[in-house]
DNA sequence: CGCCCTCTTTTGTCTATACAATAAAAAATA
DNA sequence: TATTTTTTATTGTATAGACAAAAGAGGGCG
């Protein structure tokens, strides 16, 4: 249960700062109060107030320039950075309130294939575990993914068959991660592809490539597609930092 | 130009710290020293260093439990938050080292189609302004965009014939905005729209839908039709804020 | 053994003060 | 007027201290 009145004086700052730029109140550009104002306003000292502001300007809402204020940040001109919520797909499926199923359609140790950059990157002693599986939603197929995992970083991976367990959610419950980087692209399916789907060839696809590392090791590389009409990713805006 | 090294302590401490962490030397669920302890290391006041751990709570880099101490946060397990780039399509074009082009299809003045809410809510005087136009990228179709401008928000948008000015940029320079949300998707395009960015009917496009406020009040809806195998957005982990 | 109470450590928040850095504004100067 | 110098308001950063709140640790007691 989060509170909506939060604790200290200085959330009672935050708050009542955020209320008035979010309403609109304080469009971007403007000037809000003086430190020493708020110090008034809020009979607190300027520390206090200062935490506040100092927050704000790393969460990117506002702007403070010395001598002349505090002023609420325009959304940058070229460039929107938003937060965009990826959710795993068993927890996704069963959110939506379908049944979630899982199928393995091949797993295989293999050597990297030269063309590609990422898979060489992947496979530090010579060879990747690769894997292809269905996700299922009330047993219609729902996305397809190709994975490659590095069998240095992760040896426990090639002990496991991936019958069962589902290989996001065993890696994420296995190993940590510190850095990930998301692609996202839309394909036509090609005809393998549409088969396992069990849709036309050429339907349109969500795709969502991810990589991700623990500090400068590369742990796996996925590709997931999805049913385009039936899935879509929503972000929500939020000022970017610096 | 930012410099590596940073000027005050306090962010010498926090940057030592997240390099820590984005290293995997302090790995999710490790803690790292006490507050005491940064205080002896660093040599500086506890508030310092107090104001550091705060932030990195904020910025969901660790998690603090009193008398435990504080602890490298793990990456959320059932949702990743990221930040995703959304560029603007002119300087995106520019940036790729192409020459922008821009396309006028249609403008008119139209009552809201009762069936789409969002349009409903877009128009408060009962009518609304529809665009559709054409992005170019050396002369050849880059993405082709449906917009939709809320006639009271953007008075000025009624004198706009938009025959020379982009719609997204003449309304950034026009008028701010405080709130923003995307849906990502993949299509297959249809045969009108295929036509318009001549690729053949059924080619893969990621769509982008935005919806953007000013405060409450509702100024555009904007539909972005990107050909999917030409485009594709990069989005960079981020630990996500409580 | 389980339960309750107290002690102790650590974080959470705040105060009051100090001085440095910066940039706008005002004053002085050419 | 145009340019340079000085002033000053505001933010940036830091210190030292204080008390509160939470939760693990340990002890006493049934």
């Amino acid at each position: 249960m989060k509170p909506g009145q939060p604790q200290g004086l200085g959330q009672q700052i935050r708050s009542d700062i955020e209320r008035h730029i979010a309403s609109g109140e304080w469009p971007p550009g403007q000037r809000i109060p003086f430190e020493h104002e708020l110090m008034a306003q809020y009979a607190c000292s300027r520390m206090t107030v200062n935490k506040v502001l100092s927050l704000l300007v790393e969460k990117g809402l506002i702007e403070r320039r010395r001598r002349a204020g505090s002023f609420v940040r325009k959304p940058h001109p070229n460039i929107e950075s938003v937060a965009l919520d990826i959710p795993h797909i068993p927890i996704d499926i069963a959110v939506r309130g379908h049944v979630y199923g899982y199928q393995l359609i091949r797993r295989r140790v293999r050597k990297p294939r030269k063309s590609m950059a990422h898979e060489l990157e992947l496979a530090p002693g010579g060879s990747l575990i690769a894997i292809q599986c269905l996700h299922l939603a009330d047993g219609k197929p729902f996305a397809l993914e190709d994975r490659v995992i590095n069998p240095v970083a992760v040896p426990d991976a090639l002990e496991q068959d991936f019958t069962q367990e589902v290989p996001g959610s065993w890696l994420l419950q296995t190993i940590p991660w510190t850095r990930a980087e998301h692609r996202i692209k839309a394909v036509n399916l090609d005809r393998t592809e549409s088969a396992l789907l069990k849709v036309p060839p050429g339907t349109a696809s969500l795709v969502i490539a991810r990589r991700t590392w623990l500090g400068k090791q590369p742990i796996t590389f996925v590709r997931q597609m999805f049913l385009g009409d039936s899935y879509d990713l929503v972000a929500h805006f939020r000022p970017s930092a610096s």
